[in-house]
DNA sequence: ATGTCAGATGTTATCTGA
């Protein structure tokens, strides 16, 4: 079995991409982020086309997420439960009994910004509608563009990364709650080349000098690590024409 | 060099967000 997430940076750019990435890359499931696309121009055709079931919830011009299964996803939510949010953000479904969490953690732009501070109640409430979930699903992921880089190895220069935003201690703080509900990095499972990163800035020639951090992550819950049999970044759509400026994680289980 | 990309507004460019 295998699950993955992509922030595609635009659906209406990228599906071209994503049909070629799926073609090569079967899934049993895959979540998108930033697909920027209000719910009416979703193109669900061009996805049942390639064999997929699709789950979306999206808004003008920001966010937006989707759910692709080759299975039916039942028990679809959107959006954190009991969390108001004007921002499309989050869709879960539960996909071959594993309950399937995608989601596009908010930025936070600065530290010191009002849009940290979303970021850092938009966590909180995160972390506590997760704990809710594991208690009735044993089985999960969650995986997305979590705008977190958990280690000073996810930072290509960590040094003059210390304190900006995706690598502050609060963010970071965070990140470790997670895992504290019982969920495990599964990139960190396994032996990974070094400098491994999710996200290149479009910026600076960044892909080209491999300047990059790892922000895209696949947590999975104890039940599943034992069956966790590999993990990794597929860093080749980067190097497509128009690429996102994230690649695709991709996690395998047996 | 805040050096690119994407979307929106409303142009033949400028803004915001990432």
């Amino acid at each position: 079995m295998k699950f993955a997430t992509w922030n595609v940076n635009s659906l209406a750019v990228r599906l071209p991409q994503l049909l070629d990435w799926l073609a090569a890359n079967p899934v049993d499931a895959l979540v998108l982020q930033e697909t920027k696309l209000t719910d009416d121009k979703f193109p669900t055709l061009e996805i049942g086309a390639a064999g997929y079931q699709v789950q979306w919830f999206g808004q003008k011009t920001y966010n937006g997420v989707a759910l692709l299964s080759r299975k039916p996803a039942t028990d679809v939510v959107k959006n954190i439960l009991g969390f108001a949010d004007e921002q499309a953000r989050v869709i879960a479904g539960t996909v071959d009994g594993v309950r399937v969490i995608g989601a596009y953690f908010p930025n936070g732009q600065a530290p010191d910004s009002e849009k940290f501070v979303y970021k850092m109640g938009w966590l909180e409430a995160l972390r506590e509608w997760v704990r809710a979930e594991l208690k009735t699903h044993e089985r999960l992921v969650l995986m997305g563009d979590f705008n977190i880089a958990p280690e000073d190895r996810d930072v290509y220069d960590p040094v003059a990364w210390a304190g900006q935003i995706h690598c502050t201690p609060q963010e970071r703080e965070h990140f470790q709650a997670l895992l504290g509900l019982g969920l495990v990095d599964a990139f960190r499972l396994f032996e990974q080349p070094p400098k491994s990163w999710s996200w290149w800035d479009y910026r600076n020639l960044a892909f080209r000098k491999n300047q990059g951090l790892r922000i895209d992550h696949i947590l999975v819950s104890e039940a599943l690590r034992p069956h966790v049999k590999a993990c990794e970044i597929d860093k080749q759509p980067r190097r497509n024409e128009r690429p996102s400026d994230h690649a695709p994680v991709i996690v395998t289980l047996d």
